[in-house]
RNA sequence: GGGGGUGUAGCUCAGGUGGCAGAGCAACGGCCUUUUAAGCCGUGGGCCGAUGGUUCGAAUCCAUUCACCCUCACCA
């Protein structure tokens, strides 16, 4: 019937088929476990001396025969651990089980006693063993392990497993979150959830992905922004809030953005633009010392230095500054002359302050290495952002940037109803005009400002980009556990 | 979307003026009771990403196409 050889998978369930036929369970439902093969080595020693038999689990990820003897290393979430079998110690049909049934790729639980090899490696003397759960697909080879970017990504189990730096990485990113909430925690933020299907998005410029609510027949967006309901918290009266969450925003993908991504959004009562700023940049020192030990962070073979204060520079000086020019008051001629003469491409329906916003990409950005606070934004670029006193297109408003990411957005909120209502109108003629990320009409959210709304500071942050810098991340794709990808064929 | 790169065995990779498809690891059979990239002897494994073309003959040359990576553009 089939004309080719059988491949390592139908090998694999033939013996799966033999094991069944000897009366084995190779899919137990229970395992026996005294502890982590990490406090097996630990304790080794002592068990040594004490002659201890001990029980552990482990998956097979390296198999030596030597006809009458094995040798094999298994491993757990903690560490690996070489065993050794021999024949005339466990019998042969234990031995057989061993030598022909188990493969690279199956759990084992393992029972014995612990001795060192000749060349002093702790081992464990297998007096039983018992085949917990069978593989059917070989794992990678043992010393490159998964190269191909593709693979590790879509079979990122085997990418963990192979390499453990890939598995400390998220280890790591886990405690940067739990971090984060622990340190919010105890200056009194509380963590709340708010709707990720929304009827309307709104808190951002960004697509949204669109799906539908059957037994309500009712369109509904994925939330490219968590702020218009933690705004409607504050409102409510929980004075300092946070939610860490994931938003979708349907855009191109590439090393620094993913269409699903994690966003740690803070609003504070009572506070401006000027308390956000001195929290992130106390968080982001916190962080990055309890996670990585130092205040000195090297990214890509760029160190940065967290322990002075992070410099605060307004947007029309850095723009100066990059550009040699005082582009505040220039005419859009003036603009347009300046993108031609430096060769940046821009749209040019655009408007004056998109053609700025242009300039501060191009000339700005990526050159903001050292962790910065852009200050004092224009006010048609933020229109969820509250004036500054005193001026007239300038709202209280900063951006953070790290090795030339943005990693941070925030502003003093807008809470007059009136006011907020002004910049919806101004979005929906920009949206009019065919803008498809201008904000939308949210009549819910003027109606919850109405109601009366303090003042009030909020601050977004993307926890992919703070992982990636901490953990020396070339792309988001490798803080990311599962990035979105094409199916096989 | 533009430019560049990659795609060959389960994994890591060779191969190329066009002439039977290769290695190591993994697998299978044999020997081996302290190995650890175990070793030794032997065996099997491939739609050379897909489609079409040129040719007596294509993994190789050409065209198209798919996937992934890099880069530029777009994208808060």
């Amino acid at each position: 019937m089939e004309p080719n050889p059988p491949s390592e998978r139908t090998v694999r369930l033939n013996k799966l088929h033999q094991l069944s036929q000897m009366g084995i369970d190779s899919y137990t439902a229970r395992a026996k476990s005294d502890m982590t093969l990490e406090s097996l080595l630990e304790k080794f020693v002592e068990f040594v001396k004490s002659k201890k038999t001990i029980t552990v689990c482990g998956r097979v990820i390296s198999k030596r025969l030597h006809g009458k003897s094995a040798f094999a290393h298994i491993k757990d979430g903690s560490a690996s651990f070489q065993i050794y079998a021999k024949l005339d110690l466990i019998g042969e049909d234990k031995y057989n089980l061993f030598k022909k049934m188990i493969d690279v790729g199956d759990f084992l639980q393992i029972t014995g006693t612990l001795f060192r090899t000749r060349t002093e490696e702790e081992t464990i003397l297998v007096e039983d063993l018992k085949l917990l759960s069978k593989a059917l697909l070989p794992l990678p080879e043992k010393w490159h392990g998964l190269v191909d970017e593709d693979k590790r990504i879509r079979y990122r189990y085997l990418d963990m497993l192979m390499d453990s730096e890939v598995k400390e990485r998220f280890i790591i990113r886990s405690k940067i979150t739990s971090t984060i909430r622990n340190y919010l925690d105890s200056l009194g933020y509380i963590e709340v959830e708010t709707p990720i299907l929304q009827r309307l998005y709104g808190g951002a410029f960004a697509k949204p992905f669109e799906t539908h609510h059957n037994a309500m027949d009712m369109k509904l967006y994925l939330r490219i922004a968590t702020e218009l309901y933690l705004k409607r918290v504050i409102i409510g009266g929980i004075d300092k809030v946070y939610e860490i969450g994931k938003d979708f925003r349907n855009e191109g993908i590439d090393r620094m953005h993913n269409p699903e991504f994690t966003m740690i959004e803070i609003y504070q009562a009572f506070a401006d633009y000027n308390d956000m700023m001195d929290l992130t940049e106390n968080l982001v020192k916190y962080i990055a010392d309890k996670t990585t030990g130092t205040l000195k962070i090297d990214y890509q073979g760029t160190t940065t230095e967290l322990t002075k204060p992070f410099a605060r520079i307004s947007f029309w000086e850095i723009i100066e500054q990059r550009t040699g020019r005082n582009l505040r008051n220039a005419s859009r001629d003036q603009l347009i002359a300046y993108l031609d003469e430096q060769h940046i491409e821009f749209d040019p329906k655009a408007s004056d302050y998109v053609l700025v916003d242009e300039i501060f990409k191009e000339r700005v950005e990526r050159t903001l290495i050292e962790p910065t606070f852009i200050i004092d934004y224009p006010l048609e670029l933020s229109p969820l952002a509250k004036r500054k006193s005193g001026t007239k297109s300038i709202v209280e408003r900063f951006e953070f940037f790290w090795y030339g990411f943005e990693i941070a957005n925030a502003f003093t909120e807008l809470n007059d109803p009136i006011d907020q209502r002004a910049r919806f109108e101004e979005q929906m003629k920009l949206r009019a005009k065919g803008n498809l990320e201008a904000q939308v009409m949210d009549e819910d959210f003027l109606t919850a400002i109405e109601h009366g709304m303090p003042p009030t500071a909020g601050m977004g942050m993307g926890i992919d980009r703070i992982v990636m810098i901490l953990t020396n991340s070339y792309s988001l794709k490798d803080v990311i556990l599962f990035p979105l990808q094409r199916p096989l064929k």
